[in-house]
DNA sequence: AGTGAGACTGGAAGCGCTTCCAGCGATGTC
DNA sequence: GACATCGCTGGAAGCGCTTCCAGTCTCACT
């Protein structure tokens, strides 16, 4: 297995000259640009395919001052973090969306400062074409950053200090209405939440999504506690609300990890769930399938939440003006409510 | 909040024009070249700083043949496998190996056809520098397209039937000797094992593991299922074993997720872990900790594979001839065996 | 004073493509 | 037959950078 010489590329000069044309009628040919001859172009095309040519990304890209390359940067300060599936889910989404086109994708782990520099400066250079950005602190330097550039920029979600022009969010209130909601229809009344952080936008919509469902229902928001979306973080919280209100019938978990850990605090202290306890979570991410007892939940797409994201940017991109979207939640019925 | 004028960067001419240096000066300059006064290197650093320049990075890798881009490929048929933590973990490990170099990552989630001739599109018009691709069947379409592109491309686990000249593996075959030496040592002899598919390098090489281990020890291999990594063929992989093999005291699973499946098998049969039945597993990405009881395991770890994958490709890049890897694994004690 | 070696410099030629524009011949119209 | 119209063409000017090269200038050394 000898190493293979990489043969150089064949330039449009010398298509046009093998088809016997100019260049520029050349690069008609392959923009399939208007104004040229049924012979011109079969001569090109045959030259084309004669050579294996392939118009050089690069080149075109100068020309064009177009890269064909859009980032997703996911901005978080633990790198770990990317491992929580909702990431994968979203790249899955974004590039289903982005196979329709002709963009790439480059992803950009922006955890440390080295990180976000290279990010500024990827931007800056114009490296890429947009921007994909995960929910981050509205204060991030990224923000101003991408504002600077001028560069086409969606949201996933929203930060909690300001609203971007064009985002992409599912419907976090929806959701928490309708979790609540169906633990009211189910007759209980001390009804608790585990929130998320409260210095995200997610946790607190999940927040005020059970306060008015429960409001609306003439009932009084029975006990809070703050969760971080994570099992141990759901495990924390439930103990103290056991403690501190020990006949609670129901919970709100703003997530299935949150759930997750709150439902084995649970059955420690020999609750059963759902006779004693009914329990819903949020997302619905395959976690909620696999507790036990599985999950009623909150379902988001996050696949979908990536895939709009995409288009939305493309939309940006080709000087479209889209608007911004809130995708739909719907509520999964499992064992635990 | 008005729409940000994307006010033109300044370009290479005038950061010269300002600095009153010819535009090589400043070229030298910018790319710390020799030659260059220190009269020459203040006015242009000045007008750097006062014009905000920055290089386009078309134009330069137009001029220098270097995109400043490298490509991950993940090529599965699923793209629901992409939601798999390894391929979180490589991402994260290459993430970090890139943060010390100039290069960024485009990510190719090439499953479908279509992506796939995307991919191959990408590196035939010079679309990045290099590629690391995740083992796939040595006669996918896309070994081909990249050795032909002559384009330096590392792979990560090695293909079933073909040996890349350049790729980091996990010794695979250590790792499942290891796990079965531990279950001999335990003074277990009808040690079976459940098996990754045949058709992958890795599921071969971790059943050669058992199988040397067992003939080192002087034992017969007890008994093999073959499994395809997923919970779902655990189980169904230890339901047929114990069916034939009703007597065995401890088993070698090819993964986590196998070995969690053969766990809920056995719990629900009535052996107890590991009293009754020895468990291990091989992985190590988080859902060993979790299982009941948490498992004990063959950890690779799966950051390094891409820390190092990325290393050996930005050498092959820069000129050099790294030579191939294979991580160590490790034994990681939990309470299944 | 004369020499060669260096250090520096800017002009110019790329990199491979797109796109504007002037020019061409072939039509159509009165 | 004169004129505008139209489709097509290739030359040339970019896009913004790197890099080769032929020069100039300085200086140490004979």
């Amino acid at each position: 297995m000898a190493a293979q010489r990489p043969r150089r590329q064949p330039t449009l000069d010398e298509v046009a000259e093998r088809a016997g044309v100019s260049r520029s009628a050349a690069s008609r040919v392959i923009n399939k640009a208007p104004h040229v001859s049924r012979a011109t172009r079969d001569a090109v095309e045959r030259a084309i395919k004669e050579m294996g040519y392939l118009p050089n990304r690069t080149a075109r890209a100068l020309a064009t001052q177009q890269t064909g390359i859009v980032a997703l940067a996911v901005s978080h300060d633990d790198p770990e973090l990317f491992a929580d599936p909702f990431f994968a889910q979203v790249i899955v989404g974004v590039s289903a969306a982005l196979e329709e086109t002709d963009l790439h994708l480059l992803l950009c782990l922006a955890s440390s400062v080295r990180g976000r520099s290279r990010l500024t400066n990827l931007l800056q250079t114009r490296g890429v074409d947009g921007i994909m950005l995960m929910a981050l602190h509205g204060d991030d330097p990224l923000t101003h950053i991408v504002r600077r550039a001028g560069l086409p920029a969606v949201y996933g979600g929203r930060p909690l200090n300001f609203e971007p022009q064009w985002y992409v969010d599912s419907d976090n209130l929806g959701g928490a209405r309708l979790a609540t909601e169906h633990l009211i229809g189910l007759g209980r009344t001390r009804i608790v939440t585990i929130t998320g952080p409260m210095s995200t936008d997610v946790g607190r919509a999940r927040h005020r999504g059970y306060r008015e469902a429960m409001i609306m229902a003439g009932l009084v928001p029975y006990a809070t506690a703050e969760g971080d979306f994570t099992e141990a973080g759901g495990a924390a919280a439930m103990k103290s609300l056991l403690d501190s209100h020990p006949d609670l019938d129901a919970i709100f978990a703003a997530s299935d990890d949150t759930a997750a850990g709150a439902l084995r605090v649970l059955i420690d202290a020999g609750r059963s769930v759902p006779a004693d306890v009914a329990v819903v979570g949020f997302d619905d991410l395959g976690k909620a399938e696999r507790t036990d007892p599985p999950l009623t939940t909150v379902h988001q797409s996050v696949q979908a939440l990536g895939r709009e994201m995409t288009r939305m940017l493309v939309g940006l991109i080709a000087g479209h003006e889209p608007s911004s979207v809130i995708l739909p939640t719907k509520l999964v019925l499992r064992d635990s409510a």
